[in-house]
DNA sequence: AAATAAAACGAACGGTCGTGCTATTATGTG
DNA sequence: CACATAATAGCACGACCGTTCGTTTTATTT
């Protein structure tokens, strides 16, 4: 009687398991995300949380996976709902922004926090976050991509140029947000984003191609 | 017989410790720095090691200091001795590249990486890091605030923007590094400059002032 | 209801952490 | 050179870590 489908036992807490240790990422990050805390949260022992995953390596990997649906989920979802090209783009940025804005400024988005406490620890974790990383980039870069074949900005735009400037608009907006508080924050990435946009956009054009 | 001046015994050798603390920060961040490790590093004891800080958290203060004191010796020293302005500021986002190349693939400023490892847990450290984050970024918002003066840039700059902007482009850089290396970080982050100070920059002015 | 399988527990292990405390060694000074 | 003091080592502690193992409780199936 789950609100997606009927759950044996096992999976069930395993669910539960994962949505308290994925709050626990959001609030202190991977790292801090402990098998002793975790047990505590979700109001089991040791072992048998441990036992749902094998090793702290695969309670991770999943809470990293969790965490990436969640972001295809709450951003990109809504926005393939919006027509090709800037608009969707738009629909993008205005769902990062969500999420930024719900993580406030006592939480972050794991995954991000993982890329720079795992950057320089090969292993899975790492291949993990960057390859969750790399995803989200190429939607972005694809996104504008659109947006070049739609005739909506400069046919010389660089889509994984702009994919890379986009990013770095988050970032600083994530610091912001950590650094000045969110009512300082949010006109800056605004103003950021109108410029960013604005520069790229050509004149009004009509949608369909050429 | 040091560098700078004659130092006690023990001055020295929380010199020598402090620089070894440096390096084990910038590889693995300074959450990973702990007493032991660094009593390894230093070939002491950890109770040798931890005499000369009190805590660790001082130790983890102390090092944040240092690396601010490099990050200024490495960018902005150099930077001042260019003119006022444009040139000013064009040294310093060369200065912070020449830095993040430094640290390459592999390593990373640690104050960045405190600053989300730290982002959730008020405290000192948080503070400090924190503290240096935001001079950083007054001090890059002066830069513009000087070309605007300078009539090097439109007169309705609002130089915080630009360094909120600037900020987002380094972090955007670092990322890029290691998700792509350096090869392919590198003319991303000098299109990314270039057209912000076109976008930005007037006509060419003399330099006086009116 | 009985039998079987799955799930959760509790205790323990080896390891590392930060931090006291006490001794010992090295340093600087009269 | 002797002496006071600073610097370092050695050791032990309690806490927490991930992990293992044997046992017990709970679910599922026959």
């Amino acid at each position: 009687m789950n609100t997606t489908t009927a759950l044996s036992k096992g999976a069930a807490t395993r669910e539960l398991i994962l949505s308290r240790a994925l709050e626990i990422a959001d609030a202190r990050g991977i790292d801090a995300l402990t098998i002793g805390t975790l047990a505590d949260a979700a109001s089991m022992s040791k072992s048998g949380v441990f036992a749902h995953f094998g090793s702290r390596e695969e309670l991770q990997l999943a809470v990293l996976d969790a965490a990436a649906r969640g972001f295809t989920e709450e951003v990109f979802v809504p926005a393939v709902r919006e027509r090709r090209g800037l608009p969707r783009l738009r629909a993008i940025l205005e769902g990062w922004k969500r999420r930024t804005l719900r993580y406030g400024e006592s939480r972050a988005c794991p995954i991000g926090a993982a890329a720079i406490e795992f950057d320089d620890r090969p292993g899975p974790i790492r291949d993990r976050v960057f390859g969750h990383l790399i995803h989200l980039r190429k939607e972005i870069a694809r996104a504008v991509a659109m947006a070049v074949q739609q005739g909506h900005v400069h046919a010389d735009t660089d889509p994984d140029q702009i994919a890379f400037e986009v990013h770095g608009l988050v970032l600083a907006f994530q610091f912001e947000v950590k650094l000045f508080g969110i009512e300082r924050a949010v006109p800056r990435v605004e103003a950021a984003v109108t410029r960013m946009l604005d520069a790229l956009a050509l004149p009004a054009q009509d949608t369909t191609p050429v």
